[in-house]
DNA sequence: TTGTAAGCGTTATCAG
DNA sequence: CTGATAACGCTTACAA
């Protein structure tokens, strides 16, 4: 291991030259940081991260913490995250909840140990009305900020959220455009926001949502079966699909109640994906670079503490409706597509 | 920040102590460890890796180097890594290098000062004979350790791969079981493996591979025009589509040709994902938690010098056949699904 | 502008 | 079994 001493002597400086040249600060001639750097390339030396991170006190790492990998999202937006922390210098370690609040403590005291500047949480949502805050305090404390990322669980963190409620606004606007009524909204538990828009969607139209047409499905439960008797029942002409699982399970039972899309049943999923563009389905889509960026933004100003507000902060980011052939408009007997 | 000498003071004793009961090392007797374990607990302390890997020279961190997300297969790879890796008390660096050796070397650089004690390279394709030898030997002799995935691309390297061969050789021969002759074989570059299973199938049931039936899609070339024409031409009964982003560009082909599946054409896909089984396609399977496992495995056997073979260990994982809705038997003139 | 030396939080060695 | 102390490689006052 060449360490700086080593370059020190090959340059025939002391070492504090050797660092004052490899991180461009205090004083020091240009003289002297060539010699540095030409010993320091002929020895193949490169600062060792881990003993400046103790020194400073600061490790420039970032912690993330993904609750559910089966979201394509999640991961997409992990990279943009990397990407972008490189730029500014950050290293990432990821790590995953697994949906498990146990698991998900486990991350947490696992990014603590290893004295992470900060940690962008997905949080896993509480069971039971149990929760990780104590474990998420005791970091505070422990001066590591954390950023929570598309679910405001912790009231005390800064947040960085999709306008979900915008998103099924828009979808359930557009659908009602299209002379839809009978409209289902399909979402797993917990999802209220993106019903708010679906219900006042409604209500700013004049209109009312069906009876049973919100349908709610419980974390274990067998969502195709539910699913299918709801649209066996209800007739509906679209659907929000408000989930990537949910999307395919919407999908499934489409498929065996031999329903086409968009002729007898209109859909709409959440979630844009290289497959829902194949497929031709209709999206809300979200911005997945920009919200990468928003987060390692806020998340560095707080770490910087260029932030000023001591209040948490929450951004909130605009999703958009990818309009494809998955919607039939009612108001014309043959869709314009098909 | 509380440390070992902190909790030391308040329980009475020395760092050695406090040091000896947080790595279970060395000789301590139960009533000292018991009176440690309280302080630390009520000054909430957690050991400083950082100051930990400094002392001992090894910093329980992996990095891993993505080389292409879109691909979702890596990213769920990624997950099964991490959660091996962090049973065996070790973290991981995620880094990507976005299919550019400029990237890639950026990934490295920042590992190497990270002080990680092994890397999981998912290397970048060299292009026009360039690579990254010369910084990966640079790191091997820095004492990392650096184990390849899924392409052979440096030879001094252990590898875990997928045993493609056999993948396209059963996805052939089972076609051809099916009464398939005229089969296209559909490829980014590179991918001789895929090919040499895909023709040994052939010649091993007495058949030739047709006339320009090997598709190999260069690099930034329009994939569905070439996918189009090909089809047109040839009027092939059934295509093997060797990775994600080629099954979207024949089923796209398929589309735009209304070619049905399986009617007028069969396919089988490389890489399963919930959407091929939502899609009905056939595909071929890999292991993704056992590969996970492997890859950590070898790893960390090399890094605490249990591997004892001083040559570069390649593993083979074995592939599977899911076998779905998208193959007609030409044999019977009805598919027994349709 | 440069060098000296103390200290970041651990662990390993050695003496008790 | 326990404690004192010297490292690990770096940064930063402070002195020169």
């Amino acid at each position: 291991m060449v360490t700086s001493l080593d370059v020190a002597k090959m340059a025939n400086v002391s070492v504090s030259s050797v660092s004052r040249t490899f991180q461009g600060k205090g004083y020091i001639s240009n003289d002297t940081k060539l010699k540095v750097l030409e010993a320091a390339h002929k020895l193949g030396y490169t600062p060792n991260l881990l003993a400046r991170s103790l020194r400073n006190n600061r490790s420039k790492t970032i912690g993330l913490i993904i609750s559910n990998i089966d979201n394509t999202f999640y991961s997409d937006i992990a990279k943009y995250i990397e990407m972008e922390l490189r730029k500014l210098d950050y290293r990432l370690i990821v790590t995953y909840s697994d949906r498990s609040l146990e698991q998900e403590r486990n991350c947490l005291e696992l990014l603590s140990s290893s004295r992470v500047d900060g940690i962008i949480l997905i949080p896993v949502k509480p069971q039971k009305s149990k929760s990780n805050l104590k474990y998420i305090d005791a970091l505070i404390r422990q001066n590591i900020i954390i950023l929570q990322a598309f679910h405001r669980q912790y009231e005390a963190l800064d947040s960085v959220i999709i306008d979900d409620y915008n998103g099924s606004y828009l979808a359930t606007n557009y659908l009602i455009n299209n002379g839809h009524v009978n409209i289902i909204s399909v979402q797993g538990e917990g999802n209220v926001i993106k019903l708010d828009g679906y219900t006042q969607a409604f209500t700013d139209n004049g209109l009312q949502v069906g009876k049973n047409n919100i349908l709610t499905i419980p974390s274990h439960a067998d969502a195709i079966d539910i699913i299918s008797r709801t649209f066996v029942e209800n007739r509906p002409t679209a659907v929000i699909a408000n989930d990537n699982r949910i999307t395919l399970d919407v999908l499934k039972v489409c498929k065996s109640l031999n329903l086409k899309i968009p002729d007898q049943i209109s859909i709409i999923a959440h979630d844009d994906s290289a497959w829902l563009n194949q497929m031709g389905l209709s999206s809300i889509q979200k911005p997945k670079e920009t919200i990468g960026r928003a987060i390692c933004n806020n998340l560095l100003n707080r770490i910087n503490a260029v932030t000023a507000s001591t209040d948490p902060i929450t951004l909130k980011m605009e999703t958009s409706l990818i309009m494809r052939r998955s919607i039939k408009n009612l108001h014309f007997p043959k869709p314009d597509i098909s």
